[in-house]
RNA sequence: GGCGCUAUGGUGUAAUUGGUUAACACGCUGCCCUCUCAAGGCAGAGAGUACGGGUUCGAUCCCCGUUAGCGCUACCA
């Protein structure tokens, strides 16, 4: 059975590039009937928070990626760890490094290793030449039992090569030469990434590894873990990367929350439409399977024969999944910091305005509630007497809205009588022509005894009362829009009539007069 | 410095795995529709597949080199 897992590091939020291994992840368990784990990697103690790690869980849930069995936390099997290490000395696979530990400083780590292997490269010293990696056993034993703090170093063969099969990048190939005696245990007694998630891959019984291609070449040293502790080695398969515009790294540090999970959550974006834009970067479905989808798809039900393939649900993404498809070229998130419309990537927003226009209204009602209820426009009628009126209210309105935030924002006249009035509105469509002070109380008062009180009503009294004043029609729609809502874009102006009703239009329209 | 990975319009991708006027989506431009804005419809601009060599009757696709970007090279993860 595949059992594959998710294991971030709990330092700062959960990452839209964490968020799309975890996706591929779960994708590819589902796909294949497998158990989908979560493994919090948290033994770097300093960086770890408490925090992260909640918003790590929040953030799988809010994708609907449910994980199968208990999280595991890293930290609590360093005991484990710390005797795997200890059994490898004792099987001389390892060895006890008592060379004094070398402070750096974070910041030139990487000045530091070339320079590092330039120096090695002139003195001829090889990543086999420790003095400690051949001292004789007893000798070693005794300067432990002595109290002198050592580092346990894997022992790597000085001829050879490292191989295997990457289900994404192919082939892999690494001379031993390359790759160092690396440190498994710190002279703290504190196990190192590289042996822990071995450990625990082994522990957890995983059978596939899928994680970001930085892991790529680090992989032939994990491989020789596996081997060095007598364990099967999973199979690996590496993503390509997401990067910022300009092909540079996409990081917290210059890049903020755009690269945050959190965010795309809090500004109003569907899970489902999140993920189908996440899949879609480093991943495609076939040729085939496009336009196959173009006929099955169930993400809108209404107008599924006119859906592109690429808008799949979740369910399509787990049938049409595969680690073939995968591509190895890393993808660029695409977003412009200076421009407040291209906040983030415009397909991930196009995307999301597709699935809140044209998914079930039954399932985007909950999401508005939540919404709604955050900004407090939320009125228990819209679930009881007023149902039928809030599903037509968001049908009506959700086909110009973008996010969730829409419908408290622009559709916010829609749910009370507080909204703001757009001031360019105002100009264009109330301050344009002042014989609107005298109109506009006179078309409430027809509007008010339109009888019954519908949009073809509405439509006639507006069209007839504008022939008699002598003025364009267009005159009052547009100045009714801003007055009812505040903007001068909108639904068909009939409709919000019909949907804001007899009383609020009419008080609107009046009340709007002291904007001409 | 060493090793590795990658390279198709601005972005994400496709191309029955060597044979297409290089396709689709987002974005962009224009027009239509129209009470506005979207949506929708129509039309269009934008790549000859990073560059240079091979192999081949024929390369986006295979090989080599160059360049660029990224990754790894820590007693970080």
């Amino acid at each position: 059975m595949i059992r594959v897992r998710f294991a971030p590091s709990p330092t700062g939020y959960l990452h839209i590039g964490a968020a799309r291994t975890a996706l591929f992840n779960w994708l590819y368990a589902r796909k294949l009937g497998g158990a989908f784990l979560l493994r919090i990697e948290d033994t770097d103690l300093q960086r770890s928070t408490d925090e992260s790690t909640r918003s790590i869980i929040e953030g799988l849930h809010w994708l609907g990626l449910d994980y199968d069995e208990e999280i595991v936390f890293q930290s609590a099997n360093a005991e484990q760890h710390r005797a795997a290490a200890l059994r490898l000395i004792e099987a001389g696979k390892a060895y006890r490094d008592f060379t004094p530990k070398a402070e750096r400083a974070d910041a030139n780590v990487k000045q530091e290793i070339a320079e590092r292997a330039r120096a090695a490269s002139h003195t001829g010293a090889d990543h086999r030449s420790n003095p400690f990696r051949d001292l004789a056993a007893p000798e070693s034993a005794a300067r432990a039992v002595a109290g002198e703090p050592f580092a346990v170093r894997l022992k790597i063969a000085p001829e050879g090569r490292s191989a295997f099969t990457d289900a994404v990048y192919g082939e892999q190939e690494r001379d031993y030469s390359e790759i160092e005696d690396l440190v498994l245990l710190r002279s703290d007694g504190h196990p190192l990434y590289n042996l822990s998630v071995v450990c625990d891959d082994i522990e957890m019984r995983i059978t596939d590894v899928i994680r970001g291609q930085d892991h790529l070449t680090n992989t032939h040293k994990q491989i020789l873990i596996y081997d060095a502790l007598g364990a099967p080695v999973p199979r690996f398969a590496h993503l390509p990367l997401i990067l910022a515009p300009g092909g540079k790294k996409l990081s917290k540090r210059t890049h903020g929350e755009i690269v945050s999970l959190t965010t795309y959550r809090d500004a109003g974006f569907l899970p489902a439409a999140f993920c189908n834009f996440l899949a879609l970067l480093g991943w495609a479905p076939s040729g085939e399977q496009r336009t196959a989808d173009v006929t099955t798809s169930d993400v809108a039900a209404t107008a599924a024969d006119e859906r592109p393939g690429e808008l799949m649900s979740l369910r399509e993404m787990v049938e049409n999944f595969s680690l073939e498809r995968i591509h190895r070229n890393s993808a660029i998130f695409n977003f412009d910091a200076n421009n407040p419309r291209r906040w983030t990537d415009d397909k991930a927003l196009w995307m999301n305005a597709e699935y809140i226009r044209t998914m079930p209204v039954a399932e985007l009602a909950p999401l508005v509630r939540a919404e709604l209820e955050t900004a407090g426009l939320w009125k228990p009628e819209y679930e009881t007497t007023e149902r039928a009126w809030f599903e037509r209210a968001i049908e009506v309105i959700r086909q110009r809205f973008h996010t969730l935030k829409d419908f408290s924002g622009q559709g916010r006249a829609y749910f009370g009588d507080e909204f703001e009035f757009d001031e360019a509105a105002v100009k264009k469509n109330l301050q344009k022509e002042p014989r609107l002070a005298e109109l506009l109380p006179a078309l409430a008062a027809r509007i008010e005894q339109t009888e019954p009180f519908t949009m073809e009503t509405c439509e006639a009294t507006l069209r007839a009362y504008a022939d008699e004043a002598g003025v364009k029609a267009g005159l009052f729609i547009n100045a009714a829009r801003t007055a009812l809502t505040g903007q001068s874009v909108g639904p068909s102006m009939f409709e919000v009539f019909d949907l804001i009703g007899r009383d609020a239009s009419a008080r609107r329209l009046r009340e709007a007069v002291r904007l001409v």
